[in-house]
DNA sequence: TATCAGTTTAGAACGATTCTAATGTATTGA
DNA sequence: TCAATACATTAGAATCGTTCTAAACTGATA
C-alpha cells in the first residue's frame, strides 16, 4: 500500500490523518485481526494517540466499504479482520488470538436449510485448547 | 424429566423454588437456545416472575454443572444451549434463531494446528441469508 | 425447630460500544 | 487563495448486556 492517500480516496473516505495512519498499519500487506481495544494499543504504542470514538468510527467506515471483515466469535469484542476472503480460523481463548485457515476446507454432510431460508455462508471454527 | 427436584439434587443443586421452574422450563424434552432476556420473557408469561440476577445465576449454575452448553456467536448475547451433544447450528441474523444441525458433517482440508496448539473441538455456523 | 450455608434479589457497578454535540479539518469552487 | 461547507475527531455521557454487592430469605440438616 504505497499511497494510503490514494487507496482512501479510492474508497470514498478522505484521507485525514488519523484514517491514514490507522489505514498504514492495518494495510501494510500483513493480515491481521484486531479490536478496538488492541488498535489502541497498538496505536499508542506507535505515538499516535487517537480516541476510542474514532478507532472505532474508523474500524466500521473501513468495514463499511468493505476493507475489513467482522468477526463475531465471542461475546465480549468484536474482532476485525484484513483477511477480507471467505476463511476460517483458529480461535485460542487464552490468547485471545485468530489465527487464519486460507486451505481449501469442506464441509460435508451439511442438511437442508429450513424452509424459505438460504445459506449465506459458512464459517468453520476451530476452537484451540492451550 | 418427572421429578424436577430429584434431577437438580442428583446435580448437587438445591431444588430451590427458582430452579425448578426454570429447570422444567429448559429440560422439558425439547431442546432450546435460550439467553437470559428471551428465558426472562418466557417465565414472565409463565408468571413466574424471577429476577433477571438469578436468572442469570442459574443459567451459569446449570452451564457448570454440565447441563447446559454455551453458545458465543453474537457480540451482543450469549446463549444457552440444552443441547449439550457436539452439534453444530445454522443461524439466521435476522430472527436472532438458532436451529440445530445434528447430523454428522465432517470436515476435511483441515491444516495443522499451530505448534504446541491442540484442537479442543470444531464448531460450524451456517449464517441463514433471510 | 434452630442453625447456617446456600440462594435470591434490587440495584449498583462494569466494560464494550454507541451517541452527542462541540471543535477541527479536508475539499472545493469562486 | 481562501472562505464556506461538509465531513471527521473528540471527550465524555449514555446504553445495554452482564456481573457484583450486600441484605433478606430459605432449603437442608440435626
Ligand atoms: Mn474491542
Ligand atoms: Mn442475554
Ligand atoms: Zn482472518
Ligand atoms: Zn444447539
Amino acid at each position: 500500500m504505497k499511497d494510503i492517500k490514494h487507496f482512501l480516496r479510492q474508497n470514498s473516505l478522505r484521507p485525514t490523518k488519523q484514517r491514514v495512519i490507522i489505514a498504514n498499519y492495518l494495510f501494510d500487506g500483513v493480515n491481521k485481526h484486531v479490536t478496538a481495544e488492541t488498535l489502541s494499543n497498538k496505536l499508542l504504542k506507535m505515538k499516535a494517540g487517537i480516541s476510542l470514538a474514532t478507532i472505532y468510527n474508523t474500524l466500521h467506515d473501513f468495514y463499511e466499504k468493505g476493507l475489513l471483515k467482522k468477526l463475531m466469535i465471542n461475546s465480549e469484542r468484536v474482532y476485525f479482520d484484513t483477511n477480507t476472503e471467505h476463511h476460517h480460523h483458529f480461535y485460542s481463548k487464552k490468547d485471545q488470538k485468530l489465527i487464519d485457515i486460507n486451505v481449501d476446507m469442506k464441509v460435508s454432510g451439511l442438511p437442508k436449510p429450513p424452509k424459505n431460508k438460504k445459506i449465506n455462508k459458512i464459517e468453520v471454527l476451530v476452537h484451540l485448547d492451550n
